[in-house]
DNA sequence: CAGGAAGAGTGGTCTAGACCTCATGATGTG
DNA sequence: CACATCATGAGGTCTAGACCACTCTTCCTG
C-alpha cells in the first residue's frame, strides 16, 4: 500500500514504473513506443518478469498499450474525461472556471434516518451538515447538501466551513477511494430556482452521492444543479457477463463480517 | 484475445483462471478464501508465477481481493451496479420490467453534419435513422433517436426495425466494446411531454450517447427520458493524479496515425 | 490469567533463464 | 516490378526455485 510514498527505490518494479511514468509525462507522446522489455532489463539490471510487472501496472491503468510483435506504446488518454471522485472546486478549475461557495447552513446535528442509513450509522448519531450554494465564475451552479459523520472529523466546523470538505477529510488521513452517484432530472422547487437564479427553464439535475474511504462511508450529499449549465460525462465499459459469486448460504453463524460497508443497495432501486 | 472462446486449455493460466472463476460462481460466497497460491501450484502442476497470473487477472477484474499474510478472497460484487453498455431492453429486464418499443420513424438518410461528426464520417454518408418510443411495462419511458452508419449494416432495416439494435450489430460481428454518454437535465418540449405522457412535471433527462466497437463508432443516439421515472447510477473511481502524456510535438510528418477514433472531445467541454 | 515469542502459512517481490507467437522489414526470386 | 521467404526483434507464456513481509495461532513464560 506504500506507506509514505517516499522512497521509490523500495521495490525494483516501482523504480522501473517510475522511470516509465516519467518518460510518458516528459518525453513521449501518444502512440510512441517505450523501450523494449529486454532493453529495460539491461538498463535496470533486473529480470524480465520484474520489468513486465512494472509495465503491467501501467497497462492496467490505461497508460500503456501492448502490441505483440510490435512493442508497447503510450495509450491515448482516456483518463482525461472519466468521471472521478472530485470536488466541485477541483472540477470547476479543471474546466477553467473559478469556483466559489456561499454557506447557507452549517451545523452539527443528530442524523436523520435517511442520512444515517446512507452513512451506515445509527439514526441520531452526530453528523456535520453543510448546505452551500456553489458558483462558477460567480454564477450559481448548484445547491449542495452534505453530511459527514462527526466522529470522523470532530472539529470540522470549529473554524468555519472549510473551503473543501474533501481536503479536510484528506488532511485527517481519510482518503476518499471510491464513490457512487445517482442522477435524476426533476423540476426545481421555487426556492431552488430562486437561489440558482434560473429563469427560462426549471429543470434541474439532482444527484445523490456517497463517498467511501477505507472501511467507512465518509460523505453523503444531495446536490441540485442548474439543468441548463451542467452536464455529466460517463464512460461506459463493455457489458461482459460478470462473475457473480454464489449467494451467501443462509448466513450461518460462521459469518466472517469483512466488508463492513456494502456498496449500493440504496439508490436506483427503492422506488415506492 | 481468445479467438473462439472454445479451448480453455490453450494456456495454463487460462485453465487456472477458469477453475477459479467457476469456483467463485458455483461454490464460494463473498468473503470466502480461494485455495492458496501454493496449493493451486500443486493442483495444476504449474509454477507459482503462472498461478499468480491467473489470480492477477481476476483481481484486476474486481472478482478477487488479495490480503497479504491472510489469503485471497472473493470480492464483493461491484459489477452488479456499474454502468455498462446495455440496451434499453436488457436494462429494463434487469430491473424486472417488460420492455417495449414503438417505432416512430425508420429510414436510411444522408448523415446530417452533427451525426456525421459523432460517427466520424463525412456529412451526407448514408446512415440508418430510427426514432422509437421506449416503454417499460407499457408505460412510456423515453424517446430514442439512433443513427448507425449504413455501410456497417446495409440491410439493417430491410425486414423492419430489429428488436434490438445492439443485437443486430453483434449478429454482424460488430461487438460494442465501449461507449460514452453525456447527461443533462432540461425541460421537455411540448411534443416530448405529450409522447411521454408527462403531466405533473416537465423535466426530462437527455443523454447523448456513442457506442464504439473495434476501430469505429457504431452508434450515435440522443435520448429523452422521463425525469420522474428514470435515474442513472454511476460508480466513481478514485481521482488519482493521472499520467498525462506529453503533447504531440507539433505533428511533424512522421505521424503514426494509430487510434483512428479519438474518444471524447465532443461532449461537455466545447463551450466557446 | 495476561503477555509475548515462535512458528506456520499467506501473499509480495525477484531471478535467469526458456520457448512461443506475431509483426515487420530486408532479401531474394520469378 | 511484384511477390514469397526469412531474419530480427517485439511481446506472451512459463519454470523452479529464492527470500521478504505480514497475519494468525499456538504455546510458553511471568
Amino acid at each position: 500500500m506504500v506507506r509514505d510514498g517516499a522512497r521509490s527505490g523500495e521495490h525494483k518494479y516501482l523504480a522501473v514504473r517510475a522511470f516509465l511514468a516519467d518518460l510518458v509525462t516528459s518525453e513521449l507522446a501518444v502512440g510512441d513506443a517505450i523501450p523494449s522489455e529486454r532493453s529495460l532489463t539491461e538498463k535496470f539490471g533486473v529480470s524480465r518478469m520484474t520489468v513486465r510487472q512494472a509495465i503491467d501496472a501501467l497497462v492496467t491503468e490505461g497508460v500503456l498499450e501492448r502490441a505483440q510483435g510490435r512493442g508497447t506504446f503510450v495509450a491515448p488518454p482516456r483518463a482525461d474525461f472519466e468521471m472521478r471522485l472530485t470536488t466541485f472546486g477541483e472540477e470547476a478549475r479543471r474546466r477553467g472556471l473559478t469556483p466559489g461557495a456561499q454557506v447557507l447552513e452549517a451545523a452539527t446535528v443528530p442524523a436523520p434516518p435517511h442520512v444515517a442509513e446512507a452513512l451506515d450509522r445509527e439514526a441520531g448519531d452526530p453528523v456535520h451538515h453543510v448546505v452551500r450554494l456553489r458558483t462558477a465564475d460567480g454564477a450559481p451552479m448548484s445547491i449542495e447538501d452534505s453530511w459527514i459523520p462527526a466522529d470522523l472529523v470532530p472539529d470540522l466546523l470549529d473554524d468555519g466551513v472549510p473551503e473543501s470538505l474533501y481536503a479536510a477529510l484528506r488532511a485527517r488521513d481519510l482518503h476518499p477511494t471510491w464513490g457512487e452517484e445517482t442522477i435524476t432530472a426533476a423540476d426545481g422547487t421555487p426556492d431552488e430556482l430562486r437561489r440558482l437564479e434560473m429563469r427560462g427553464t426549471q429543470a434541474v439535475m439532482r444527484t445523490v452521492h456517497r463517498t467511501f474511504g477505507g472501511d467507512a462511508a465518509l460523505l453523503y450529499s444531495r446536490t441540485c444543479y442548474r439543468g441548463d449549465r451542467y452536464s455529466v460525462f460517463v464512460p461506459l465499459r463493455e457489458a461482459r457477463p460478470t462473475l457473480v459469486p454464489r449467494h451467501r448460504p443462509a448466513d450461518d453463524g460462521t459469518g466472517k463480517p469483512e466488508h463492513p460497508v456494502q456498496p449500493g443497495r440504496i439508490p436506483e432501486g427503492s422506488p415506492r
